[in-house]
RNA sequence: CGGGGCGUAGCGCAGCCUGGUAGCGCGUCGGUUUUGGGUACCGAAGGUCGUGAGUUCGAAUCUCGCCGCCCCGACCA
């Protein structure tokens, strides 16, 4: 892409209602604007940025076997009715009515909906195990929305429901998300620490919550710093294999990480003293089991095996992915701006042309950008006539991992500069090299 | 929902107390500057002062209502 045939409103100063540094530099980089109180634009940088993380959330989804769909965002309130849910969840659900008089809702989850779906096509122990996803704006009337997108009204959410024989069965799907999970954190560059969580009002026996730690976090979390050395890295997950992922979450459930809702003083004394943590952090995920919460009161049941009708066991999965990104803001950036991991930088690589209107620079960046193309890879070109600081400003403002510089000077050596966003490093190196590492960067 | 604050040009703000018809910085547009970390200079455009009513010869300024937004708290993925 080319920075004059783009739409990124870059802000040299701060908007006065931002508070968070991620909702500032979300804002400053023209990646959302604001519509309404906790709702959110997606202007081109945010929104690609979301859809990667959007992206990245899908495919660690699918290579757990879980099935994905799409529910509406507006439900009918009888269902609701039906869990006894209408009445249950107060104001902050939105409730509309329908020109025939019908009360509908704009769904802040879909626990009751996929309900539906289920039983209105599944009756046999045969179909089971299966998990159905979707990603899907939700809206919840918050009292008070802030912090941007980390708190917003309106929020895109993946949330999945696992529908099990027995209570095995659906413990077995409930360390399969919190494997993917933690696989899709990584992916992001994020370390989301799971941690034992109280289960609110969707109810529930089991639940764990993935906190990112950050200062600007809303939870008080409590952990043993071992916790912090775990990395899933590349280890090859069977996840139809029970005793594999059931090792997997034992291995992260062990070390003592609770939020304030949970903690317990006498078990978090018994780490020893140098682990022991407390910080805050930011809620990006929840898994659930519930059991047969909804099954029962919504009649979902299945024939199991002995010919018997059985309610069906059921959890609940969910990842704020449009949180997500403040998140992922909160825990990388400096005082330029964004800092983005890898795996959802918005361009892979930025040209900085120091001399627009210069042939030889502008042949250079000409070539590196097909270059860069012709690998697979999304360049963001700034040819703007504008001085080499603006440049570099809006570059670290907007957080590409890498920056390759172009200027008559290193030209005339051959060279041009390929610069780390994260760590400022630079290398003098030949184009041709450049586009090869950054292609290496990448694995393309 | 309780408490506090704000709304004046695209953004950040001053002016309001003490009424006299709107200003600064950044940005934008047109030039000059040819420039390796938001360059400098010249010129220009851009505002029913959130909205409605009231007081007044006269309201951005005073009074009341309404709307929107932000902050602290309670709540929350």
């Amino acid at each position: 892409m080319r920075l004059t045939r783009y739409f990124l409103p870059v802000l040299k100063e701060t908007p006065s209602e931002a508070q968070i540094v991620s909702h500032r530099l979300m804002l400053r980089a023209g990646m959302i604007k604001q519509a309404s109180a906790g709702i959110y634009s997606w202007l081109p940088l945010g929104y690609k940025v979301l859809r990667n993380v959007e992206r990245i959330v899908h495919e660690e989804q699918q290579r757990a076997g879980h099935i994905p769909m799409l529910m509406p965002t507006l439900q009918s309130a009888d269902l609701w009715r039906e869990s006894g849910r209408y009445d249950a969840y107060g104001p902050e659900m939105l409730r509309i009515r329908d020109r025939h008089e019908r009360d509908l809702l704009y769904g802040p989850t879909n626990e009751e909906m996929i309900t539906d779906i289920f039983r209105s096509h599944v009756s046999s122990y045969r179909d089971l195990p299966m998990t159905l996803y979707h990603i899907q704006w939700k809206f919840r009337d918050e009292i008070r929305p802030r912090f941007g997108v980390m708190r917003g009204r309106e929020f895109l959410m993946k949330d999945g429901y696992n529908f099990d024989v027995d209570y095995e069965s659906a413990i077995h799907a409930y360390n399969r998300h919190m494997v993917s999970y933690l696989r899709t954190y990584e992916r992001m560059g994020l370390q989301a620490i799971p941690m034992r969580a109280d289960s609110g009002p969707i109810g529930g026996d089991d639940t764990h919550e993935f906190l990112v730690l950050a200062d600007t976090g809303e939870s008080e979390v409590f952990y043993d710093a071992a916790i912090t050395d775990l990395k899933f890295g590349d280890r090859k997950v069977d996840y139809d294999n029970r005793d594999e992922c059931a090792e997997i979450v034992k291995e992260w459930t062990t070390p003592y990480a609770r939020t304030d809702e949970t903690h317990d003083e006498a078990i978090f004394n018994q780490v020893p003293e140098e682990r022991r943590r407390t910080s805050r952090g930011i809620e990006v995920g929840q898994i659930f089991y519930f059991g047969t919460k909804y099954s029962e009161p919504m009649g979902a049941t299945v024939v199991n095996r002995e010919g018997q009708h059985v309610p069906v066991h059921m959890g609940s999965h969910g990842i704020g992915v449009s949180r997500l990104l403040g998140a992922i803001i909160e825990a990388s950036h400096d005082d330029n701006g964004i800092i983005w991991p890898e795996g959802v930088t918005p361009f892979h690589c930025g040209i900085v042309n120091l001399k627009q209107g210069d042939a030889e620079a502008d042949r250079a960046c000409e070539q590196l950008y097909d270059a860069l193309t012709a690998k697979g890879l999304e360049p963001l070109y700034d040819d703007r006539e504008e001085r080499a600081g603006a440049k570099f400003a809006t570059m670290d403002l907007i957080g590409l991992p890498w920056r390759i510089t172009v200027g008559p000077r290193g030209l005339k050596n051959g060279v041009v500069e390929l610069t780390s966003r994260k760590t400022g490093e630079s290398e003098e190196l030949s184009p041709e090299v450049a586009v090869a590492r950054v292609a290496e960067i990448y694995g393309k």
